[in-house]
DNA sequence: CATGAATGAGCCTTCATTCAT
DNA sequence: TATGAATGAAGGCTCATTCAT
């Protein structure tokens, strides 16, 4: 009773998937440069050349981690399309973005090193990931500048690298940040850039 | 007849200078491990083992490089050595702060990449670095903190990821923050922070 | 389909000998130091690369072929645990001992080598190959001290430099001493020593 | 006032020697292939391009050392031109071999080295060191030989394989073999081998 | 689909030797 | 005579990738 096609492409995604779980563990921990292959493969149970059957290359092997992200951050982000944003929308970004550091933290440790290596990839898919978050971050920031009398420009600056560094950190440091700590600078920043109190 | 002990020392150390210049465009540019002695050696037009008449191997060319830095950057920021700043002081600290990210743009590059790869070297010398930074930006925030009634560990992470941020977009990004608006939110942040307008 | 595990393993065990024999018959003739990895990879007929997929490093591939040396000449002498031996066995032990010098001429040049420098490697595993053969040795100078009123330690001394002196000399040249002679030489030595005729 | 010839030429060889000295130590116990002429210079306090200008390379380095210890050797050891010794001065051999493996301890602990490995130069003085014990040796055997009814041949390998095995154990272990028992044992071999005591 | 032996290019590093000064 | 910067060949080793089985 020979499987299905179905059946075959799921035990194929599954495997794929697998490999992109100790890749990414292997990647983040100790760096993409000085993760091999061998590595990888014993990680993951199976031999190098299969690895080569669901990968064609160390490098799309990277790819699909952090294209996964980037679709992964699309669902958990999921920016309305429209080009307004109403203060729930603004609010919920902020539990939405904080959710999604704590759950996806190595995969954006990860990222945070590659994007930083010029030479890793071509370009991996940094504008993609990038685009997902910073497409509803600019409706924040949109927001934010809307109620605001500060200079626009300065505000975007503003947000932008305090967004950018308090993730660095943080997932950098996951230990300096406890739940509750992690909770409360949330509301704080809810409070002080939204809801203006 | 030989050249004398100063003529010795002087050709050292120009050399040793084109040596890390050359390696700090590489590294910065194309990544550390991506950048192979050979490069840097061409680059600065000697032969691949004269490199380690100077440096006792690459590990050691990066740490020089990150070493100078680290100097540079305590002889740019010197912080003060009482465990209080005046408001002048403060707002020094921004024009010192903003005009070592402009001229150690490249070394900061090459900083943020290493300070973010687990794999690359022991310690760099990361804290050295960081604590002459550390430091000062600790008095600032303390700075503030006395003078403002938000709870002080918010502060402390907002202004450190701003600074990181900030930092890091601007390094890598430079184009994007052309001088008369890299001054103009230089004032901003004092006006916001030190001087609370 | 993939080979089986016993595939596999016949496939490198039997490689791995190729490599030894190889680099026995190089590091003996050339030296240790003198030979490289390519000569022996090029000896084989493998890669340079291949030869780490069995050895770990040059060093290890030296310490595999004295460890085998170790065995071999375990089996061969097979030392008998009570602490004492008969006339049969000390004659035997000649046997033995010129069978494995003659046997193992290559191996032991090596070993005379490697024992005599200081550089080479930490301990190499001259104690283990020492010990199978000096514990036999000793049991051999104990019967012959217990029958003679030579003071022991002379005869420690002169019967160790004896079989030292006669071993090197044999494995660097045994062209001059071709098998009667050495057959003679033992019986010479066994009438001497054991017999007392 | 310049310096007579003469001047130079003692200047120049004391320099000389000082190298050596060095050299020796230095390959002795390190190794003659792990011992750097860097090392050499530096343990010698002259640069390296100096090195050069006594010894032409390393390798005749090498020889001059070797060459000297083989003029050393036959001015200790001194064989007497005609073809024949008294047992007189067959008791002498024995003092002037152990006389010469005490003080030259070092220069024969190098020449055991390199004798035992065929890459390191091409042939060395090895014959010419040989030649000066060995006819000496030769001459105790022939004296031995003469008032013995043991096969001369086996006492041939007999002796050599002796003074041999002892000369290579005593370099190298001497911590073992204290001024007391060398002297002892040189007197037992005079008794045994000479005067048939 | 699965294996791991095999390749080969490239990396970091060492070092005897040369040469401008 | 003396210096040490400079060279360049070679060495040990790693690793992404291929391929026969």
């Amino acid at each position: 009773m020979p499987r299905t096609q179905e059946q075959y492409e799921k035990i194929r995604k599954e495997k794929k998937q697998l490999i992109m779980d100790a890749a990414l563990e292997l990647f983040a921990n100790n760096g993409y440069a000085s993760t091999s292959i061998s590595q990888i493969a014993e990680k993951t149970s199976i031999s190098k050349g299969l690895m080569y059957n669901y990968f064609s290359s160390k490098e799309e092997l990277l790819q699909s981690i952090l294209n996964l992200l980037s679709d992964e951050i699309a669902e958990m982000i999921d920016p309305n399309h429209d080009n307004e944003i109403s203060e729930e929308e603004a609010l919920l970004f902020f539990d939405l973005y904080f959710d999604m550091i704590k759950k996806k933290r190595e995969q954006i440790k990860l990222y945070s090193q590659i994007s930083v290596q010029p030479e890793v990839v071509g370009y991996v898919s940094e504008k993609k990931i990038n685009t997902n978050i910073l497409k509803q971050q600019q409706l924040i920031i949109d927001f934010i500048v809307k109620r605001s009398d500060i200079d626009p420009i300065f505000l975007i600056i503003t947000i932008s690298s305090l967004i950018k560094g308090f993730t660095v950190q943080y997932v950098f440091s996951p230990e300096m940040y406890p739940d509750e700590l992690l909770e409360n600078y949330k509301e704080y920043l809810k409070n002080t850039l939204i809801r203006n109190k």
